[in-house]
DNA sequence: GATGAATGAGTGTTCATTCAT
DNA sequence: TATGAATGAACACTCATTCAT
């Protein structure tokens, strides 16, 4: 399926990556790359109002801007067993967790940063929403987020 | 991998139900009947603050209770092909809605029931949550979600 | 499939033959018995031309009156392997070989009763001949049969 | 089966072919165009009588030297309901009748030809004719088809 | 780099058979 | 007698992977 989206054999695939485990890890940790990326410029802010916003706006832009290319891959069961016990995950839900609570975070918010990205990347991926445009859906999004968070 | 997880042998399984189809619809259809049961519940109060209330406290517990069940079949990715052009899903997230928004239900604040319903279902199966006991992720379900409606 | 043709269960054609095998064995074994019925008949003819002519009105008879339930039971690929060793179709072809090629008969001329059988079995279960009502096919089958027996 | 009969492996078949319609298909059509590349043949000679012969003569060489590779695949139960509605079958026959009865050819004279053709697949399948050896078979062939077209 | 052919191990499904009722 | 439930073994097909070219 993956090699058909391409428009190249299976096996010119399997040329480039030893496994579909290394696929999935490709394809995932380049979302972790960008991901971190957003993180670390939210977190260069040292106004945390201002790094809130910053992180908020960008997950948000992220998430909006690739949910074709997510809806593909990293939709596979594969990914979901490949990070259950990865440490990765975890760190960017603790780093996005400090960034929008605030001084509040601590191990008893982290479900709420978890609802937060479990809404977001669901929520960009629904058959209800997929149709909406970019801009649209990324307004709303944010006015959502920030009801949630308590900032409005 | 289904059979095996119920403990009979697949043929047992292909008895009760003739495709795989089948099976996912049967699953998938129960648990649109739990939510409908609620949500026939939730609408029989008159009072829409105590409607809300009970969609909200009836739609969490069901996500709680059930979620070591539903991380079986319901996330099988035929489940989404199944349901992505079915109308039953978007009737269950029109009536919650309603539920949910009362007079400000409309169109545009069914994205919001979107994120609540991707929110709840995502955050119940998370590697991150799963440990937590029923009745604290109840607590904080519940919490979380009346301040994402903007109730507290 | 044969016990739906029926209409009764699984279950139930079970409780009367013990396998598969057993099944088509009665089936078969009825077909032969009324093939032998039909050749003892024919035997008892003491004028060889007229024992010739009852042999030849007779499993053609046969053959299209069960030529729908025939093409059942009789098809399925378990009646080759069943009788592919078995003497007793060996036997009714060598009966009906004496009968039809009378004084010629010999081991040399039973691939002409083989193929004799085989085009009229044949021939009564071929779609294009399926839709001929019984009376126009036995008579076609009966002139087509004499020609191949070099009696016209 | 089949694979193993050809001493590959299921997923190799699955690798050239996608489907078993497709396997069967292939095999079957194959059949039916060294069938056709026959009556090609056999058409092109304008001496009616001589046509007649070599239509006769290469129908019977191909059933006897492919009978061994017929009896593998072309008596799946998935042939039949494949060709029964197709077409190609219905002109190969309304050919070789052409071919075989010369002037007197005919609708009402298909079914001759239908019955012969019958005659000489079964034939060379039959468990009592498939000892014999090539020559044999195809001499005995000849000239019960002879006789039975009443030339002789 | 890329491909076609091949494969082992799965999944989805049917089939012949058994058994408790 | 008849049934529903269950099963082992096969069949139809897919998928992740390997390899020679």
């Amino acid at each position: 399926m993956i090699a058909d989206a391409i428009g190249v054999t299976k096996a010119a695939v399997y040329h480039q990556y030893r496994t579909k485990d290394e696929i999935v890890r490709a394809v995932a940790g380049a979302e972790f790359d960008r991901l971190e990326t957003v993180l670390d410029v939210a977190e260069s802010e040292v106004d945390g109002e201002r790094a809130r916003e910053a992180a908020l706006t960008m997950i948000i832009d992220l998430a909006v801007q690739r949910r074709r290319e997510n809806s593909t891959i990293l939709t596979d069961p594969l990914v979901g067993r490949l990070f259950a016990r990865d440490q990765r995950p975890v760190k960017v839900v603790k780093r996005l967790n400090r960034l929008l609570m605030g001084p509040a975070a601590g191990p008893d918010t982290e479900i709420a940063t978890v609802m937060l990205t479990a809404a977001i990347s669901g929520a960009v991926m629904h058959p209800m929403v997929i149709r909406l445009d970019d801009e649209t859906l990324r307004t709303q999004l944010r006015t959502l987020a920030e009801r949630f968070l308590g900032l409005r």
